[in-house]
Parts: C-alpha cells; structure tokens; sequence
DNA sequence: AATGAATGAGAGTTCATTCAT
DNA sequence: CATGAATGAACTCTCATTCAT
C-alpha cells in the first residue's frame, strides 16, 4: 500500500525510535558498534576534515549500513561532538597528569612544554577541527575553552605556588600570565602543527621554556644566569 | 581550490564570459561593481560565516543579480580569497604603520599591545574566517601565516634592536622568541574575541606588556623595579 | 496492497517466521499479544493518522519489541486493514441490533438517527482513515463500501416495507432512494466529525429525520402535519 | 574548496532564494514553466495519488530538471495546494455559474444535478486527492469546506427562494436541509466516481431530484402528481 | 555587461522489514 | 517466541554554477 516515506526531510524521526539514540545502546553487541563508529568517524574525521566527511564514509569505514550509524548517532554534528569531547577529555588528562610539584626549573619546565607539544601533536587533526567546527557551533567553542582552561589552571597554580614559595615576583597578577603564556604555547603548536610552519624541535621547546620561566618571573638560576652572562 | 560538485558539471563557462573574468573589469562601472560585491561579501562573510555564506546572499547584498556575481568573480572560493588577501593586507598595514624605533619602554610597549588589539578587534571575525577556511584550503593557511608573519617579524626586529643596543639580553634567539611572543598576543585576541572569553582590557594589556618585556629579556626599569619591589 | 520498498527487499523472511503468521497465534498469551498489538495500533492510528504512525510506535504502545510485531502481522497495512475491518465490522453490528420493525414514525427515524450519528462519531477517526487509505488501495475501498451497503441496506429494506404497507409512494426506486438518503446522513456525519463543521445536535437531527422521511416519501402524520400548516 | 553542503536538510533556504517562491516569476517565461508545472503537477496527482506522486515525477511530466521545480514551489505540499486552490475554484464557479432563478421544476432541478455530477465526474480524483490530503493538512479541510460550502450555500438561497414565493413549506430551515440534501448529492458522486460504485445515470439523477424537491418540501406538480399517483 | 531562470549531482535522514541472539 | 539491532532503498531539497535572453 502506502510506500514508506522515508527520508522526508522536515518530518522529524518518532519519538520511540530516537530514544534509542538518547538511551544509548542496550546490549553488549550495541556498544560495540558505537564504539567502533565513533573510532571510525575519528579516523574520517582526521583524514577528510569536517565538511569533507560524509556519514557514508564514517560507516563504510566502520563497516556498516548508512542506516545504523543513525541507530547510535543523531547526526553528523553529533558524532563530532561525541569524537571532540572525548579527545579533550583525553587531552585534558594527559595534561593534568604530570606532576607540577616542586620548584619549576628549567629541566622541569622544559619536560611539561615537551610533554604538552607532544600531546597536541598527537591530537593535532582533531583539535584543529574543533577550533573549526567551533566557529559555527557554541558547543565546539565551550569544549574548545574547556581545553585551553585546563591547561589556564595548571599554569596558574604553578605560578601562585611559586609566588608563595617566595620563588616568583608576586606583584604580577598569576592568572592573566598564565592565560598569556598558555596562549604562547597553544598557538606555538597550532602554527606547528596545523599550519604546517617548521620549527627545530630542541630549539622551540628552550625558547618557549625561557620566556615562560621570564614571562612568570620566577628566579630560576639557569635563567638568571644567562642573564647575567649577557 | 578543491572543486564545487555542483553547477553543470562537464559544461564548462563560455569562452567570452571566461575571458572576462581574467581580463578583470575595464569600465569605471565594473570597477564599481567589483567593489560592491567585495564589500558586500564582507558584510555577508561576517554575519553569515564561510558555509552559510550563500552566493546569492551576496549578490543581493551587493543589488545585483545572481549572473551578474560571475562576471567579477570565479566562484564563492574566489572572492572570499579576495576579502581574505584585503583584510589581511590592511591588518598588516596597520601593524607595520607604527614605530618600533627607540627603546621598547613600558609605555611604548603597551601602546603596541593596545594597536594590535584594537585592530585585531575590528577584524576580528574575518581573521577567525580565513583560520577556519584555512582548514580545508592551503592557500588562506599561506594568508593566515602572513599575517602572523608581519607581525612576528616586526617583533624580531624589536628584539635583535635591543640586543645590538645592549638593552636584551643577546643569547636568545630573537626570532624564536618572537615567534613565542606573537603566538601569544595572536591567540589571546583569539580568544578574546572570537572565542568570546572576556578579559578587562587594561589588565591584560598590563599582563601582555610585562609578559612580553620579560620574555623578550629586554632590560626595562619600570619591569625591573616591579622585581625589585618584589 | 502495494509493496513496501524498504527493508530488505531481495531477502525474504525465513520460512518459519513466514509459517507462523499464516498460522495465527496459538497458544493464549499469543492471543493476548495480538490483541494488545491491535489496540494498540487502533489508538495509534486514530491518534497520528496512518501515514504519521511508525510500527514503532505501534510497538511501544503495546510494550512490544519491534521485532514481535512482526511475528503477528505482516505489515503495517496488514494491521490496519484488521483494525478497519473490526471497526467497520461493529459499526455494522451497531446499525443492524436496531429494531427497523413497525411504521416508520419521526420519533423513531430520529431515534434511529440518533444512533447511527453517535456510533460515527465514537468511530469517526477510524471511519476517516479507512476513507483516506481507500484511495490507494481497494481492499480499504471495499470495506467503506461494505458499511455503507449495511446502512443502505437497511434503509432500502425499511421503504420497501413502508411501500408494501401502503405506507409511502411505491412509485420510487427504494434502493436508489436509499442509496441518496444514506449518503446524506453518512457525509454530514462526515463533514460534522472529521471536517470539524459545527452543527446543533437537535436541530440537524431534526433536519435528517425530515428531509429523511419526505425524501423516502413516507405518509406521516408529523411531516404531513407540517406541511399542512405551511 | 568547500563543496556544497547541499540538500542538507535542517537547513532552510537562504532567504534571497526563497524570495523568488514568495515572489512569484518574473518574467514571461517564468510564468509559463510555473503554469506548465502546475499541470504537469495535476495530471501526475491524478494518475499517482498524493501520497505516490514524487517530486521527480512532476519535473519530468513538465520537462524541467528537479532544481526547477523547487524555483517555483516550496515542496510537493505546496504544489498541491496550489493545484487543489485552482481546482477548487474552478468547480465553485461552474456550480454558481447555473441559474438558480425561477421555480425549481423538476426539469431544473434534474439539470442543475446533471451539472453537478458532470462537473464531479471531471475533478473527481483531486476532489478525493483533496479530502484525503484534508486529513493531514488543516489548509485542505478549508478548501474541501468551502467547495461544499459553495453548493450548500446555493441551495439554501434556492429553499428560501421558494418558501418566500409560498412555493414550499417555509415551517424547516433552509439552511440545514440543504447541508443535509447538498451532502447526500456529494456523497453519491464520491461513491460513485471515486468509491467506483456504478449507477445507471439517468435512474440516479431521477431519484436525486425527487428526493431533494421532496427533502426541500417544494410543492411540484411532478412529484405531487407521483405521489398522487400512489 | 546584466539579468533571472535552469541545472543536477548529491547529502542527509527515515523507517518498514529482516535477522542473529 | 521475544528482542533489539541492522539494513538500505528511497526521497526530498539545496545551491554553486551556467546559459539564454
């Protein structure tokens, strides 16, 4: 009788099969899938970037029906923002597990700018298209944020920390610096690695731990000492 | 640019119609025209974004009909191309238009920081565009690293200025550091106003300003007595 | 009814699920879950209309997964065309428990006609579906056919008596009268229930009764009585 | 370099296209392809049903490319509408163009129910088209009104014509008899070209007149004389 | 040189139906 | 028998670009 009227844009899906899509999968099987969309759609993502992506190649490349990958996902923009938050999430982590403890000296601060510039590399692809897809959706611009403040925070209890310990000029207002020097290294890597400038890795990485250790007036003798020498 | 998939693919444009695109506008009022549709697409660009831009959109803006946006423009890609190159070389006009000569006081410093704000505040959204466009075409990247580039420059100048003055500290690399230098002003006023994080201008125009002095090594009394007051 | 072109068209069900639906239910709680399936899909239907109902929903309403619908039912038309013949079966079994028996007085042709519009309107929606899904396809057609040959049946049956009695003009086609006759009271039910045209209950019975009995060309005394006054 | 994001359903028009929709074609030839789909549009709606009928369908009956139908209306809904709009005017002015004037003999009436039922017979299919479509849209059940209106209106000028001539029993309302008469002519023309029923037409249009001068109590020699007959 | 209409390849999304567990 | 996930053919609508006038 009636042929389906499928795909009829402007007809919103019923409500009881999109609550499959809000609860999430129900069996072992389905968040199997899930997961395996959402490796694959990371993977499309990186190669073909946002708009290019089509949710053809994201299932294709999971190996599945078109039809499925809307089983698990709402849309396009929806899979993004499931591989977007759980790359910052990992980020966020990977930042926040060093040890900011003790004094920074030049060795220790050098290792966190190697340990960050490593990360982002890592994650380059992913965190540039947030920034993209952030011009056109609010979510993208929170995770975005979220991300930078993450590393914001560190920043700015290390440099308190160091204030207290006597060890840093404490006229300067910690936060605004460390929005400033995390800015620095943020974009030092987006030029890097989105951009595609080239910089000698050694080379980077001692001049952004210099100005950092100077731009947080911490006293740190190695700096000081190049100082002096000059 | 990567190719549009749509139109009348394998119909390619007529000779004549070709040629005058190349050939650009002869007559006082195509010239007009040109610049109608440009300042139009800003204006679209700006409000709309890159994606939602609409060609039409822009040809209604600009009061001319949809055929006639083809006479001064290959295609979407084109004239954004063309917004993008013009804002670009205006931002690094006004960069490049004040002086750095003399020693980078305090004042002067800030001064500098301010300018770049206030400029990069007016072009803000533009700037945000050519880095999102950036993401799929090498050519903006080439644009957005210009921009970056003037700048960065401009500041290495500054650097290896004092260092040959004795007033820096010459054992850093002052390209290097310049290049950590602008990446933090450039991505602060990101920040600020694309990604809609607010700051209080005065605050951190003082932060950027002791940040830079500092990071730059350059020997300030003002940034010296602040330590020493420490 | 026409084919559906979704699924998996090429793959047909396997055998015993095909048998088993042939077969019906055969235990009691497959009664049960048909019956559940069909009132379910009743209430569905009546609420969304046919095109707007998923067999989802069917589903949900009926506490069912959506694979055991299938175990029951064919298809969605297969389900709708049970849940009309049901309805249209009662609707005749409503117009047939009447006793037609006797002179046709206006008291009881009111009566009768208050019947008859009550049973529309408790079964409108349904009535209306049937209406709309008939145009695509024949089975629907006869089976609104179907309940409008009850009614005019009955009709037909109640004037050739009346004729036989000597009680109304034998020169009029009693069928043919009936078949005009039925259709009014059947479209202003339609047009009251479904088309949402507000009509006095009183006042319009009052109307069907007359134009009923003078139409049927039946001597009663009211009627005439009216007329003499005129 | 980006490519159309195109058909990407959730996003609307931009406004300057949808402008010329609303507008309307500009020149003579926009005009005519409009009309030429509209055609195409009702013939196709006529041989397919509502439901059935694809876009695809009406662009190649009318000879355009997809793109253009979409150029002159906003969905297959819109286009019916505008079809149904046409020929729902078309038969209200066919039906008010007979003249309703003088005595309703039994000559009159059986010719103005021949010119209804040949004007049904014409439109039957969008007729239905337009009653099932009614059933989902509200703007359909206003135009279905209104046709029936158009007939019904009539009518009741006709009834009170001849009540204020002391032609006919002026003790019944007008108004609601001639709901009652002008929907059983409805309905038999519906069970009749749409349901496929099959009457003898000339037995048909016999009983109709009788029925309505009896139903409308109009005092006629013919009718009178059959009754005095019996 | 300008206009307004024409083009058509696709992209996203739905849902009836089937199948593995 | 029940379940929940899988399937994929359709179908609608968009918009960059070209063409006839």
């Amino acid at each position: 009788m009636a042929k389906a009227r499928t795909g009829r844009p402007g007809v919103s899906a019923s409500p009881e099969q999109q609550e499959r899509r809000e609860t999430g999968p129900l069996t072992r099987r389905g968040h199997a899938r899930r997961a395996a969309l959402l490796d694959a759609a990371r993977r499309v993502f990186e190669e073909k970037g946002f708009m290019e992506t089509r949710v053809t190649d994201i299932a294709a490349e999971a190996n599945v029906a078109q039809g499925t990958f809307y089983t698990y996902f709402d849309s396009k923009d929806a899979i993004f923002q499931a591989v977007a938050t759980r790359v910052a999430g990992e980020v966020i982590v990977e930042l926040g597990s060093s040890n900011p403890q003790g004094a920074a000296t030049y060795e220790r601060t050098y290792a966190s700018m190697k340990r960050f510039i490593d990360s982002y590399r890592r994650n380059a692809k992913i965190l540039a298209l947030i920034e993209q897809v952030g011009t056109f959706t609010p979510e993208m611009k929170q995770i975005r944020l979220q991300v930078r403040e993450a590393g914001v925070e560190r920043m700015t209890r290390i440099i308190e920390h160091h204030q207290a310990e006597g060890l840093a000029d404490d006229t300067i207002d910690a936060n605004l610096t460390a929005e400033a020097l995390g800015s620095m290294v943020d974009q030092i890597a987006h030029v890097w690695f989105n951009l595609g400038k080239e910089f000698d890795e050694q080379e980077m990485l001692h001049a952004l731990t210099l100005v950092w250790l100077r731009g947080a007036a911490i006293y740190d003798q190695k700096v000081a000492g190049q100082a002096a020498e000059a």
